[in-house]
DNA sequence: ACAACACTTGAACGGTTACTCATATGTTCA
DNA sequence: TGAACATATGAGTAACCGTTCAAGTGTTGT
Protein backbone atom coordinates (compact mmCIF):
# COMPACT_ATOMS: atom_id res chain seq x y z
CA UNK A 1 0.00 0.00 0.00
CA UNK A 2 1.05 3.42 -1.20
CA UNK A 3 2.06 5.25 2.58
CA UNK A 4 2.40 8.21 0.41
CA UNK A 5 0.13 8.24 -2.48
CA UNK A 6 -0.60 10.77 -5.04
CA UNK A 7 -3.77 11.18 -2.68
CA UNK A 8 -5.60 14.15 -4.59
CA UNK A 9 -7.89 12.56 -7.19
CA UNK A 10 -8.35 15.48 -9.67
CA UNK A 11 -11.16 16.12 -10.38
CA UNK A 12 -13.06 14.58 -13.03
CA UNK A 13 -15.31 16.94 -15.21
CA UNK A 14 -18.65 15.46 -14.88
CA UNK A 15 -20.46 14.61 -11.55
CA UNK A 16 -19.35 17.39 -9.01
CA UNK A 17 -16.10 15.83 -8.23
CA UNK A 18 -14.59 16.04 -4.64
CA UNK A 19 -15.72 19.41 -2.83
CA UNK A 20 -13.47 21.82 -2.22
CA UNK A 21 -12.07 22.52 1.52
CA UNK A 22 -14.86 25.22 2.39
CA UNK A 23 -18.10 23.10 1.09
CA UNK A 24 -16.74 20.31 3.30
CA UNK A 25 -16.80 22.93 5.94
CA UNK A 26 -20.24 23.88 5.44
CA UNK A 27 -21.37 20.60 4.51
CA UNK A 28 -20.29 19.16 7.85
CA UNK A 29 -21.61 22.54 9.48
CA UNK A 30 -25.35 21.89 8.00
CA UNK A 31 -24.93 17.97 9.15
CA UNK A 32 -23.37 19.37 12.40
CA UNK A 33 -27.30 20.93 12.37
CA UNK A 34 -29.24 17.94 11.68
CA UNK A 35 -27.11 15.96 14.35
CA UNK A 36 -29.22 17.06 17.47
CA UNK A 37 -32.41 15.21 18.39
CA UNK A 38 -34.05 18.52 19.85
CA UNK A 39 -33.50 19.91 16.55
CA UNK A 40 -34.35 17.22 14.30
CA UNK A 41 -37.45 17.26 16.38
CA UNK A 42 -37.96 20.72 15.32
CA UNK A 43 -37.17 19.65 12.15
CA UNK A 44 -39.77 17.09 11.89
CA UNK A 45 -42.45 19.02 12.77
CA UNK A 46 -42.10 21.36 10.33
CA UNK A 47 -41.72 18.82 7.66
CA UNK A 48 -45.45 17.73 8.33
CA UNK A 49 -46.83 21.47 9.44
CA UNK A 50 -45.46 23.52 7.14
CA UNK A 51 -44.96 26.83 9.52
CA UNK A 52 -45.24 26.94 13.50
CA UNK A 53 -44.70 29.29 15.75
CA UNK A 54 -41.66 28.79 18.53
CA UNK A 55 -43.78 27.91 21.71
CA UNK A 56 -45.54 25.36 19.55
CA UNK A 57 -42.95 23.95 17.97
CA UNK A 58 -40.72 23.88 21.63
CA UNK A 59 -43.41 22.05 23.33
CA UNK A 60 -43.55 19.47 20.12
CA UNK A 61 -39.87 18.79 19.93
CA UNK A 62 -40.07 18.85 24.04
CA UNK A 63 -37.86 21.19 24.90
CA UNK A 64 -37.91 24.95 26.76
CA UNK A 65 -39.21 27.86 24.34
CA UNK A 66 -35.41 29.36 25.77
CA UNK A 67 -33.74 26.39 23.67
CA UNK A 68 -36.25 25.74 20.93
CA UNK A 69 -35.34 29.70 20.03
CA UNK A 70 -31.20 28.66 20.48
CA UNK A 71 -31.75 26.21 18.13
CA UNK A 72 -33.95 27.95 15.57
CA UNK A 73 -31.39 30.44 15.84
CA UNK A 74 -28.48 28.07 14.48
CA UNK A 75 -30.91 26.62 11.95
CA UNK A 76 -31.93 29.97 10.56
CA UNK A 77 -27.87 31.25 10.34
CA UNK A 78 -27.42 28.58 8.01
CA UNK A 79 -30.64 29.02 5.98
CA UNK A 80 -32.33 25.66 7.23
CA UNK A 81 -35.28 27.41 8.50
CA UNK A 82 -36.89 30.55 7.63
CA UNK A 83 -39.11 32.41 9.60
CA UNK A 84 -41.86 35.31 9.14
CA UNK A 85 -42.77 37.76 11.61
CA UNK A 86 -46.34 38.65 12.22
CA UNK A 87 -46.96 40.70 15.37
CA UNK A 88 -45.37 39.04 18.25
CA UNK A 89 -45.34 35.77 16.80
CA UNK A 90 -42.41 33.78 14.53
CA UNK A 91 -43.35 31.65 12.15
CA UNK A 92 -40.74 29.32 11.28
CA UNK A 93 -40.47 26.87 8.12
CA UNK A 94 -38.18 24.49 6.27
CA UNK A 95 -36.00 27.03 4.01
CA UNK A 96 -36.71 25.56 0.63
CA UNK A 97 -36.94 22.22 -1.27
CA UNK A 98 -33.36 20.98 -0.72
CA UNK A 99 -33.94 20.79 3.04
CA UNK A 100 -37.05 18.98 2.91
CA UNK A 101 -35.39 16.28 0.13
CA UNK A 102 -32.81 15.84 2.79
CA UNK A 103 -35.01 14.98 5.22
CA UNK A 104 -37.41 13.03 3.46
CA UNK A 105 -35.00 11.13 2.33
CA UNK A 106 -33.38 10.27 6.04
CA UNK A 107 -36.61 9.98 6.97
CA UNK A 108 -37.61 7.33 4.56
CA UNK A 109 -35.11 5.25 4.50
CA UNK A 110 -34.72 4.80 8.36
CA UNK A 111 -35.57 1.62 10.13
CA UNK A 112 -35.26 -0.46 6.32
CA UNK A 113 -31.98 -1.13 5.85
CA UNK A 114 -30.42 1.87 7.14
CA UNK A 115 -29.80 5.74 6.32
CA UNK B 1 -50.67 31.63 20.77
CA UNK B 2 -51.12 28.43 22.78
CA UNK B 3 -48.15 28.38 25.21
CA UNK B 4 -49.82 24.81 26.22
CA UNK B 5 -51.01 23.43 23.14
CA UNK B 6 -52.08 19.67 21.76
CA UNK B 7 -48.68 19.15 20.94
CA UNK B 8 -48.15 15.40 19.18
CA UNK B 9 -49.93 16.07 15.75
CA UNK B 10 -51.13 12.41 15.58
CA UNK B 11 -49.43 10.94 12.48
CA UNK B 12 -51.05 10.71 9.40
CA UNK B 13 -50.99 7.36 7.47
CA UNK B 14 -49.08 8.39 4.12
CA UNK B 15 -46.05 9.05 4.10
CA UNK B 16 -44.01 8.50 6.62
CA UNK B 17 -45.39 10.69 9.30
CA UNK B 18 -43.17 11.83 12.41
CA UNK B 19 -40.59 9.14 12.97
CA UNK B 20 -40.26 7.77 16.65
CA UNK B 21 -37.98 9.07 19.26
CA UNK B 22 -36.41 5.94 18.66
CA UNK B 23 -35.58 7.15 15.45
CA UNK B 24 -35.12 10.72 15.52
CA UNK B 25 -31.80 9.69 18.08
CA UNK B 26 -30.62 7.33 15.05
CA UNK B 27 -30.69 9.84 12.60
CA UNK B 28 -29.18 12.58 14.86
CA UNK B 29 -26.55 9.91 15.47
CA UNK B 30 -26.01 9.28 11.68
CA UNK B 31 -26.38 12.88 10.86
CA UNK B 32 -23.93 13.52 13.53
CA UNK B 33 -21.40 11.07 11.52
CA UNK B 34 -21.34 13.28 8.36
CA UNK B 35 -20.79 16.81 10.38
CA UNK B 36 -17.18 16.35 10.95
CA UNK B 37 -15.16 17.86 8.04
CA UNK B 38 -12.55 15.19 8.46
CA UNK B 39 -14.96 12.20 7.96
CA UNK B 40 -16.84 13.85 5.70
CA UNK B 41 -13.39 13.81 3.42
CA UNK B 42 -13.12 10.33 4.03
CA UNK B 43 -16.38 10.10 2.61
CA UNK B 44 -15.87 12.19 -0.30
CA UNK B 45 -12.90 9.55 -1.30
CA UNK B 46 -14.98 6.52 -1.42
CA UNK B 47 -17.90 8.36 -3.37
CA UNK B 48 -15.13 8.92 -5.51
CA UNK B 49 -13.20 5.67 -5.84
CA UNK B 50 -15.13 2.93 -4.32
CA UNK B 51 -13.17 1.34 -2.32
CA UNK B 52 -9.89 2.09 -0.68
CA UNK B 53 -7.46 1.42 2.27
CA UNK B 54 -6.59 3.10 5.69
CA UNK B 55 -3.35 4.75 4.64
CA UNK B 56 -4.95 5.76 1.74
CA UNK B 57 -8.21 7.47 3.11
CA UNK B 58 -5.90 9.53 5.61
CA UNK B 59 -3.76 10.61 3.62
CA UNK B 60 -6.79 11.20 1.26
CA UNK B 61 -8.60 13.29 4.21
CA UNK B 62 -4.91 15.03 5.27
CA UNK B 63 -5.13 13.22 8.59
CA UNK B 64 -3.56 10.46 10.99
CA UNK B 65 -3.89 7.15 10.07
CA UNK B 66 -4.87 6.62 13.59
CA UNK B 67 -7.67 9.39 13.56
CA UNK B 68 -9.18 7.91 10.35
CA UNK B 69 -9.16 4.86 11.94
CA UNK B 70 -11.43 5.97 14.68
CA UNK B 71 -13.10 7.71 12.20
CA UNK B 72 -13.81 4.63 10.01
CA UNK B 73 -14.40 2.41 13.03
CA UNK B 74 -17.29 4.93 13.97
CA UNK B 75 -18.69 4.84 10.32
CA UNK B 76 -18.25 1.23 10.64
CA UNK B 77 -20.06 0.77 13.58
CA UNK B 78 -23.00 2.96 11.93
CA UNK B 79 -23.37 0.80 8.78
CA UNK B 80 -22.37 4.08 7.14
CA UNK B 81 -19.20 2.23 5.85
CA UNK B 82 -18.25 -1.21 5.56
CA UNK B 83 -14.96 -3.01 5.33
CA UNK B 84 -13.69 -6.10 3.43
CA UNK B 85 -10.11 -7.51 5.13
CA UNK B 86 -7.48 -8.87 2.82
CA UNK B 87 -4.37 -9.62 4.24
CA UNK B 88 -3.16 -6.97 6.83
CA UNK B 89 -5.34 -4.26 4.76
CA UNK B 90 -8.89 -3.40 5.30
CA UNK B 91 -10.35 -1.86 2.05
CA UNK B 92 -13.27 0.42 3.10
CA UNK B 93 -16.22 1.27 1.17
CA UNK B 94 -19.61 2.79 1.13
CA UNK B 95 -22.18 0.73 3.28
CA UNK B 96 -25.53 1.13 0.60
CA UNK B 97 -27.00 3.58 -2.06
CA UNK B 98 -28.50 5.81 0.59
CA UNK B 99 -25.25 6.72 1.90
CA UNK B 100 -24.09 7.40 -2.31
CA UNK B 101 -27.84 9.21 -2.46
CA UNK B 102 -27.15 11.28 0.48
CA UNK B 103 -23.61 12.13 0.44
CA UNK B 104 -24.92 12.89 -3.66
CA UNK B 105 -27.59 14.85 -2.37
CA UNK B 106 -25.64 16.95 -0.28
CA UNK B 107 -22.42 17.71 -2.57
CA UNK B 108 -24.38 17.92 -5.55
CA UNK B 109 -26.63 21.10 -4.20
CA UNK B 110 -24.08 22.97 -2.40
CA UNK B 111 -23.16 26.29 -3.82
CA UNK B 112 -26.23 26.50 -5.32
CA UNK B 113 -29.05 27.87 -3.15
CA UNK B 114 -28.11 25.54 -0.30
CA UNK B 115 -27.92 22.31 1.08
C1' DA C 1 11.77 -16.29 14.37
C1' DC C 2 12.23 -11.47 13.42
C1' DA C 3 11.34 -7.11 11.45
C1' DA C 4 8.51 -4.25 8.85
C1' DC C 5 3.96 -3.24 7.94
C1' DA C 6 -1.30 -2.08 8.12
C1' DC C 7 -4.37 -1.28 11.08
C1' DT C 8 -6.74 -1.00 15.77
C1' DT C 9 -7.48 0.54 20.29
C1' DG C 10 -7.35 3.00 24.98
C1' DA C 11 -6.35 7.02 27.59
C1' DA C 12 -6.19 11.71 27.99
C1' DC C 13 -6.59 16.40 26.84
C1' DG C 14 -8.56 20.69 24.51
C1' DG C 15 -12.13 22.55 22.03
C1' DT C 16 -16.97 22.73 20.90
C1' DT C 17 -21.70 22.77 21.99
C1' DA C 18 -26.39 22.49 23.96
C1' DC C 19 -28.66 23.29 27.64
C1' DT C 20 -30.58 26.51 31.89
C1' DC C 21 -31.31 30.79 34.05
C1' DA C 22 -31.81 35.52 33.94
C1' DT C 23 -32.62 39.41 31.40
C1' DA C 24 -33.77 42.17 27.22
C1' DT C 25 -36.58 43.56 23.10
C1' DG C 26 -40.59 44.29 20.86
C1' DT C 27 -45.95 43.67 20.49
C1' DT C 28 -50.71 43.67 21.79
C1' DC C 29 -54.54 44.91 24.54
C1' DA C 30 -56.91 47.32 28.33
C1' DT D 1 -49.07 53.81 30.03
C1' DG D 2 -48.69 49.43 32.04
C1' DA D 3 -49.24 44.45 32.14
C1' DA D 4 -49.12 40.21 29.76
C1' DC D 5 -47.18 37.92 26.10
C1' DA D 6 -43.84 35.89 22.34
C1' DT D 7 -39.41 35.57 21.34
C1' DA D 8 -34.39 36.57 21.56
C1' DT D 9 -30.01 36.66 23.67
C1' DG D 10 -25.80 36.57 26.95
C1' DA D 11 -23.38 34.16 30.47
C1' DG D 12 -22.11 30.13 32.51
C1' DT D 13 -21.67 25.27 32.99
C1' DA D 14 -21.64 20.36 32.09
C1' DA D 15 -21.32 16.90 28.66
C1' DC D 16 -19.61 15.38 24.35
C1' DC D 17 -16.22 14.75 20.61
C1' DG D 18 -12.04 14.53 17.79
C1' DT D 19 -7.50 14.54 18.03
C1' DT D 20 -2.81 12.77 19.44
C1' DC D 21 0.24 9.59 21.60
C1' DA D 22 1.51 5.18 22.93
C1' DA D 23 0.88 0.60 22.77
C1' DG D 24 -1.44 -3.72 20.90
C1' DT D 25 -3.00 -7.35 17.26
C1' DG D 26 -2.48 -9.79 13.28
C1' DT D 27 0.10 -10.39 8.56
C1' DT D 28 3.73 -10.69 5.22
C1' DG D 29 8.34 -11.63 3.70
C1' DT D 30 13.16 -13.02 4.77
Amino acid sequence: MSNRSSVVVADRGELPGRPSEEEVRELARVFGLLADPGRLRLMAALRECDEMCVCDLAASAGQSVSAASHALRLLRAHRVVKVRRAGRTAHYSLADSHVRMLLDLAVTHIGHGDV
